[in-house]
DNA sequence: ATGATTAAACCGACTGGTCGGTATGGAGCT
DNA sequence: AGCTCCATACCGACCAGTCGGTTTAATCAT
């Protein structure tokens, strides 16, 4: 739309592809022909693929950094912050939603340099913003003390779950994906052992 | 093993490697390199690269079928069964333990046949097998109603967060990993309403 | 305005190099 | 001999990246 669109369009056919396949298995052909410009273009916007690789997750990671800053910023009990966080990642679109996971199937393609920037810019995105909320749980009392860190992890690894095909199909609703994560992360699998049901 | 130990040192080596670097960025050349063997005795075993590879995972996944179906044919409430399996992981080599989770990493590089192969022998080696008992927790009463599928994937993903070097670095004995992925699965990161916290 | 000048955007054929896979042939066994 | 096993040399395909040339568009001069 403005001045600068071909770069636009390149970086979304780029975000498409990468998202399909491996870093190693998109080529700079299969972007420009997507984009609908020549690979010159291409080369005349981005110095490298790796370059056009790490641009595209720079402006991901910063917009994901920038949104969950707003859950991490409210004043709230533990669980409202990271249901806040997690109902902003489920509202993305498809294709940003996958986006931030493909760092670590990727990771290792890339040269040291970007390699570190990229994990640098994704811990502070998601885990450092995540354990952010649960160190605040764990200091209030809310979370029993445990590895803020893993808990972090682990947090996004039960979000990342829903993500799949058969996630989405089990669970179409945001609120419903909510539910599961934030349950299962606070409330654990098992049956409280206290009212209802006896074991 | 004596006779055809050319072939054994070319699955070890082809393992290490894949287990450093995606599948495309491994050169047959250097897993041959690596094997002490020349690029024509690896295609003397194995007919292409993708045979080489499925070969390597077919073995692991055999052998993780084998051993957790222990856990789960043990007479025991869920969360012993659960502990049990996982236990029986964790004491697994380094390279066994990250083997399985390549298989996300690099199915999108390997043709249809093989893909559905591997996600079908990867989802009855471990997915179902914790599926299944998960599915007699929720039928005594001793896990919660959800999607059973969902929790085994949960499950699953938390384990898999302690096979970082910085899990690795703060839960270093197995049983302490244990402890974190079950309490965590089973009882959730909030403090139980009831009772007195401990630590 | 209108033509001249210029710099950025863009094109696509081409290059250098690498990889998966093959052809060939030799060493050792039966 | 005839067979398995393995090493070396080689081939075709394909990729990231380059380069000379063309188009576009904005700026300046008249």
């Amino acid at each position: 739309m403005t001045l600068h669109n071909t770069v636009e369009r390149i970086m979304n056919a780029a975000c498409a592809l990468f998202l399909q396949r491996n870093y190693a298995d998109v080529t700079m052909t299969q972007i420009a022909a997507l984009s609908g410009v020549s690979k010159g273009a291409v080369y005349h916007h981005f110095s490298s693929k790796e370059d056009l690789y790490l641009s595209m997750m720079r402006a991901d990671l910063s917009e994901k950094q920038r949104l969950f800053a707003q859950a991490v910023g409210t004043a709230a009990p533990c669980r409202d912050r990271l249901a806040l966080l997690t109902r902003s990642f489920f509202l993305l679109s498809d294709e940003k939603r996958r986006l931030a996971g493909l760092i670590r199937r990727d990771i290792n393609a890339l040269g040291d340099a970007a390699r570190s920037e990229l994990i640098n810019r994704y811990q502070a995105a998601l885990p450092d913003q995540i354990q952010a909320i649960i160190d605040d749980g764990i200091e209030s009392g809310e979370l029993a003390a445990r590895n803020p860190r893993l808990l972090a992890w682990s947090f996004i690894a039960i979000v990342e779950t829903l993500l799949s095909r058969y996630g989405d199909e089990v669970l179409n609703e945001v609120e419903a994906k909510l539910d599961f994560v934030i349950d299962l992360f606070i409330n654990g699998a098992g049956v409280p052992l206290q009212e209802t049901s006896p074991r």
